[in-house]
Order: structure tokens, then sequence, then C-alpha cells
DNA sequence: AATTTCTGACCGACTGATCGGTCATATATT
DNA sequence: AATATATGACCGATCAGTCGGTCAGAAATT
């Protein structure tokens, strides 16, 4: 128990310390002895925890992951009134906490790149897949229930609509990363207000010219 | 004038090739010797043509978007019709072609993570910021073009809707590369008549429950 | 038009620096 | 004192970039 704790503590002692060293320098740009130096202990200590480089940078991800998931449940059980309310109240949420670490923003690019690049693609891939048809799942329920409420036209496709608007989020805030002087809070409430008419009005029928 | 093609020709044999081998090695699995190989040439005389890896790295950069950026020029160029009308035919424009290379897409991925790790940062991400900025406007221009005809609502943020879009676009293409299943083109195209719908309709005032 | 000289594109074996991972030793804990 | 944990000097595989040499074909010379 106590030896678990204190092992417990070390892992993620090294795990965030390889998260910063890894969201600057990149994976290839990281040595494993800069990780030990952040986190202020040996470079041999590291392969007490991890087997391999891969295998802790693997566990950065999921770490990652499981925070911002954590965060997205959080803010969407918290949420109240319609289903138009809840959804601008996601929006808020999940940029505002994302452009708070948006220095951590590059890891997101890092895990990108290993999925693309073949060495550690088949372990990336997988998760990225599931964790893009989680999210899109949680956003795309809370649209049926708005159909299902009335609120929002029966019409609307709610799966095709939250894949999109989970899409936006997420490259709002890569433009923002890319663009000191692009605003991705505001842009995206804007941009919700256009959308959530959308969900709501009656579709007119467009008179071809 | 002879001795010149040659060597233009030259210069786009290595970047085709090296292209192709940076696309499923990634940057850092990538060697010298493969690409020369890949190109039917020896190591050193890439050397001949490029200073270094990174250089060739950038110049396949700039080989893409001056690619990219030609095709959706001319697709926005092509287009008639209302407003609506040219807002979803260049969605399906843009959609088919990237999806038509959608084994290109990694290197997209190579591109944002080079942007994102130290080395190469500043030449990327200025060229990053430029690109995203270039697109919102080409599409924020067809917006304001269907605001000014009282096609769309007046109270719409043009550029905000453009980001976002620009966004949604990128990330659906992400999606699908991560996930076979995923139709970009079908789920985008019923994104679009709903977002259309918003831009069109005239604003719904929710009361607060 | 035959011969010699010159040029520079092309090549791949080699090198030197780099860095993930190991292990013999040291330190702490029980 | 036995066991568990921590350490950093060391090893060896890897690879970007170099460099001396080759040779096809252009230019000059006969």
């Amino acid at each position: 128990m106590e030896a678990k704790n204190r092992k417990k503590s070390k892992t993620s002692l090294i795990i965030e310390a390889a998260a910063r060293v890894f969201a600057n320098k990149g994976y290839n740009g990281t040595l494993i002895a800069d990780i030990a130096k952040k986190a202020g202990i040996g470079k041999g200590t590291i392969y007490e925890y991890f087997p391999s480089k891969q295998d802790l940078f693997f566990a950065v991800f999921k770490w990652f992951v499981r925070m911002t998931e954590t965060e997205a449940k959080v803010s969407v059980s918290a949420l109240g009134g319609s289903a138009s309310e809840r959804l601008m109240a996601l929006n808020d949420a999940l940029l505002r906490s994302w452009f708070e670490m948006l220095e951590m923003y590059s890891l997101v690019m890092e895990f990108w790149s290993a999925a693309a690049s073949s060495s550690m693609r088949e372990r990336f891939k997988g998760a990225f897949k599931e964790g893009y048809r989680d999210f899109r799942r949680i956003v795309a329920t809370l649209i049926r229930v708005g159909i299902e409420t009335g609120e929002f036209q029966p019409e609307v496709d709610a799966e095709s609509v939250a894949a999109a608007l989970v899409g936006a989020w997420d490259a709002l805030l890569l433009q923002a990363w890319f663009d000191e002087g692009f605003d991705p809070l505001t842009t995206s409430r804007k941009f919700m207000t256009v959308l959530i008419n959308g969900l709501v009005s009656k579709p007119q029928v467009v008179s071809s010219s």
C-alpha cells in the first residue's frame, strides 16, 4: 500500500515531466535524459517504471486523453437548461479549458504525428479513432435529446453535426495555436449561434436562382 | 536552358519521391537513403540539390501547399449559383479532392508536428498561420457576399463561421484518416445543410426554461 | 573529324556525433 | 543483512552529412 502509493506517485511524476518535455521538444527532440532532469531523478530510474521511450510516450498519451475526457464528462453532466444552452455551455467549457493549456497543444500534434508514422501507428491510430468516436457520441446524444424534445428540427442528423462540431472545436484550437491573434472562444461562440439557429429553425427551401 | 530543365526535373523528381517516403515513414523514420532509392538516384545526389534533410522536407511542404492552394482557387472560381449553393459546392469539391489523396494526409500531420517541435518551428508555424488565414478569407468572402445579397442573415459573423468551417473540413478529413468507416463527404453535406439553414433563417429567440 | 582536355553531375563508402537502453554499483528501506 | 530502489557511466546501433573519385558529354585543339 505504502509502496504502491510511492510507486504510483513516481509514475505520474515521470509522466508529467515527460509531457512537458515532449510538448516543447517533440518526441524525437526529447532525450530521456531531459525527462529525468526535469523530474529531478536519474535516467536509469525511468526505466524502472517504463520499459521504453515509446511506452512512456504512450503513457503520456493515455494520461492526456483521460484528463480531457474527464473534463468533458464533468462539463456535460453539470449542464442544465435547454439543449441549445447545454450545447453552448459545452462549447464554452471545452474551449476555455483547452485554451488554458494551449502550450500543451503541441502534444496533440505530436500524437497525431505518432499515429501517422509507421513505428507507433497501430497503437495510436486505434486510440484516436476511439477517442473521436466517444467524443462524437457525447455530443450526438446531446443533440438527439434536443430533437426528441422538439427543440431541434427532426431532419437534423445528430451524428453528422456532432462530428463536424467536434472537428471544428479541435481545429479552432489548432488555428489559435498557430496564430496568437486568433481568439477561439469568441469565434466559436459566434459560430455556435449560427449553428444552433440552424438546428432550431425550420429548414428553408432555397429556390435555385 | 537544357541544363536548367534537367536540373528542374531532377529537383521535382526528388521532391516527389521524398513526399511519398515522408508520408509513410514520417520525418524521423525516413532515411535520406530511402528517398534516394525511391528516386532511383544516389544518396549524394540529393545533397547536390538540397542542403539538408530539413530543407528538403520544407521543400516538400511548399510543394504540397502550392498544389492544394491551386486546387482550392480553381474550385472556388468555377462556382456559380446562390451563396448557399456555392458554399455547398465548395464543400463537395474540397472534400472530394482531399479524400482522393487521403494517403497523403499523414504528410499534413507530419507538417503539423514539424510546426510543433522546436527545430523547425519558426519556418512551419508562420507558413501554417498564413495558409489558414488565406483559406478563412476565401470562405469568409463567400459568406459576406451572401449577407450582402440578403440571402444570409445580417447578424452572421462571416469570419467566425469561416474559421469554424475551415476547421471542420480539416478535422473531418482527420477523422476519416483515423477511421476507415467514417464517410466525411456525406457527413459534411448533412452538417452543411444545418449550417446553411442557420445562415439563412431568421434567428430564433430561445426562451430560457 | 579525330583527339585531347575540361567540367560538373553523380555516386556511395565512410565518419563522427548522438542517444536509447543496460548494468554494476550505491543508497535506502525493511 | 537482505531486499528494493536509484543512479549515471558506458556501450553500440544508427544515420545525416562529407568527400574523393568516376565518367559521360561538352568544348577546345589538332
